[in-house]
DNA sequence: TGCTTTATGGTACAACCATACCATCAAGCG
DNA sequence: CGCTTGATGGTATGGTTGTACCATAAAGCA
């Protein structure tokens, strides 16, 4: 055998030249020859590890998957283990606005992916969409742990509030990526309406008005 | 000369043959020859009626954004001239989630056209989504309105709700076109959350409960 | 050392796509 | 009545795409 390549590295590399295509020039423009191209080496070899234009494209589906788990993980990491529900809920949100280049390819690329579930069975059939489930019953245990803490008011329906606020950040990430607004405005949004739920059972009359924050 | 073709309404009946394949293959599906096939013509005079495909695209999506304030437009009317603010609000935001098979196709494509856009030179210099700037401004107006009349807390930022309540629905309406939950589940919770946000000024203690959770 | 296996390049091929070109039919105007 | 003009069909064409096929260099094993 001649270089004995690392097939996973290799893969990888193919991956995140498609990815890379496809932020910036859209999901449609991701041929085999495009991400050959992009990738440095040979259509030859993009077949050569990936068969077929469909495996290929579910592989950067999954590596995309698994990168959104990074992210998430990354921001509760880095909000600590002494952080409240609050803080956590406020994390999660904010992942879900494209902020820097980085953000705004990852979601782009990913909602270009969601979008073409719809249309394409292959993609449909595949289970990348578990994350909003997962999401939820998580949302819903940090606010029921608010709950408990006294900083949310023990009435709010935790599971509609949950979805609520998912549907919230993905809005607001949607519009951010469609660049109806900007992030910080996003950001903004996300804050206040947090303040809002976490402060519903203590209205604190010594400083009622919101001020600024951040 | 021949038949004495009526060029708007055959133009019209193509455009709906492009709406009618984009909305159950896919934007990307649409081809001179798909749109051809589903209008019943040839490919010759899709060519003739449109002579390019960009033009064709952009014709369809004309039709599409003119469709969207057709539909608001319905929703307000029902409503009726006696609608409050609540009704006038909820009326749109619920005309952002997909319900029956017609919801889905519009909300469908239009989605497909706004991601596209973004990679897209021509479809984003459109202005096609203006829609959201000026949404902003009705929903602001509606608050502030309903602030006047007592039924929202008036230390609500009308503006910075509005974000959130357009937000919403759009994230809502979202989650529904991939299939992550029922229409109806996403109807609830917009009525859900309306109800808090309209009712913070007169929190009504003879209903305090307002559903059984999970 | 020779053979097998792996990684790679190049190229061919069939399908499809957007568009251009050529032809034809019919209707109203002169 | 003939000619022009609008409406339509068919087909050619150049480009692109996904995939299959053929070839070859190199590295380890026998």
């Amino acid at each position: 055998m001649p270089k004995l390549v690392d097939h996973a590295q290799r893969r990888a590399e193919i991956v995140d030249a498609l990815l890379r295509t496809a932020a910036d020039r859209g999901l449609h423009a991701v041929t085999m020859q495009s991400v050959a191209l992009e990738a440095g080496i040979s259509v030859r070899l993009v077949q050569y590890y990936f068969d077929t234009k469909e495996q290929l494209l579910l592989a950067a589906l999954t590596r995309l998957a698994a990168r959104m788990g990074e992210r998430i993980e990354n921001r509760l990491r880095s909000a600590g283990d002494t952080a409240t529900p609050a803080e956590i809920v406020e994390a999660v949100m904010l992942e879900a606005i494209p902020a820097d280049a980085e953000g705004r390819a990852f979601h782009l690329v990913y909602t270009e992916y969601a979008v073409l579930s719809v249309t394409d069975a292959a993609l449909a059939s595949q289970p990348f969409m578990a994350e909003p489930d997962g999401m939820e019953v998580f949302l819903v245990r940090q606010l029921r742990a608010a709950q408990q803490a006294g900083d949310v008011d023990p009435e709010v329906d935790v599971r509609r509030e949950a979805v609520a606020l998912m549907a919230m950040s993905a809005g607001l990430g949607l519009s951010v990526l469609l660049g109806q607004r900007p992030a910080d405005d996003a950001f903004e949004t996300v804050r206040h309406h947090l303040k809002r739920l976490f402060q519903s059972i203590t209205p604190d009359p010594a400083a009622p008005k919101s001020s600024s924050s951040s």
